[in-house]
DNA sequence: CTAATTTTGGACTGAATAGTCCAAAAACCA
DNA sequence: TGGTTTTTGGACTATTCAGTCCAAAATTAG
């Protein structure tokens, strides 16, 4: 998962990830059948993973969950590499239907967290408002990525989330 | 400059460029020097006429020039593809650093364009909240490529819009 | 201990890749 | 026209890739 979310589908050779994970080339093929196979498991895996922690983070947040959140989504552990979901979105999304749908799922996963955080009692109503945080997170990760200094990343955030938040 | 857009640098092989070209792979290498120069040349043209139009839209929008911008990021002409920056930077920023800068540069111009817009006489003022516009834009780029409803699209862009221009 | 089964290393295949090279064709020019 | 320069087609090289295959090693079972 790690060395897919590092370079991408097509840029992770069979050699990148039998030695990431240990494994001789025959072993590789007999767990997974092939290389889209495991790539797929380990999207499925980083979606449940991610999703899960934003919970954990909007549950544990000390005043302002929604604020923690979107500091969680823009700041992902994995370092400049971003979001693997976003980046394998927007490399094979058009081309994969499979990686669309479990991109979708995703992203429909961040906006209800968003949404049960905002109005618990009527998350539906505020799903519009939900998506907005959710996209301007994500968006976020593009200027992080071009290297745009942290600093003025977390103004744009912040004086968006004031805005959005009256 | 289209074959780049659509199926990124590495997916994109000789073959396809010269026959998109019409040149054989002489003209070619004698022309451009080698594939990483003709993407970078091509990616300054996409930026410098995408920003071109953007400007375009803002002057020629008839009531909100910020709406009308934001529906043109968040549904470039290209189709699915979506912007051809934002993928690129996704896909080579964090290792290109000559990639990076053209899309720091272009970010900035697009922040800057909706800064303008929003305040012409104190643009330096709103620079955040134009930076907030244009991230929610490029983050439900994201939303397209998944194949989300055009609709929820819409809805989220709308709603934001409407908060964040109080 | 032995025999059957599973797992492993890594050589191998065939296809695709970026970039080079040169003889032949085309364009140019005096 | 005849000679020089530029451009072109496409064969070629060296490398990389995903996926296959099998003999040897390891594990398991009786």
């Amino acid at each position: 998962m790690k060395v897919f979310w590092q370079k991408g589908f097509e840029a992770t050779s069979l050699d990148d990830l039998t030695k990431a994970m240990g494994l001789s080339r025959s072993s590789f093929y007999s767990a997974f059948g092939c290389k889209q196979s495991l790539f797929l498991q380990a999207l499925e895996h980083y979606s449940k993973n991610g999703i899960r922690n934003l919970k954990q983070v909007a549950d544990t947040a000390e005043d302002d969950a929604v604020d923690a959140m979107m500091q969680a989504l823009a700041n992902p552990k994995g370092g400049p590499q971003g979001c693997m979901l976003i980046n394998c979105i927007t490399e094979l999304a058009p081309h994969d239907e499979q990686v669309a749908a479990i991109g979708r799922r995703h992203l429909e996963n961040i906006e209800e967290t968003f949404a049960k955080v905002i109005d618990p009692e009527h998350p539906e109503a505020v799903r519009d408002k939900a998506s907005a945080y959710s996209s301007l997170a994500i968006g976020t990760l593009a200027l992080r990525k071009a290297g745009m200094p942290a600093e003025r990343i977390a103004n744009t955030l912040k004086q968006a989330k004031t805005i959005l938040s009256t």
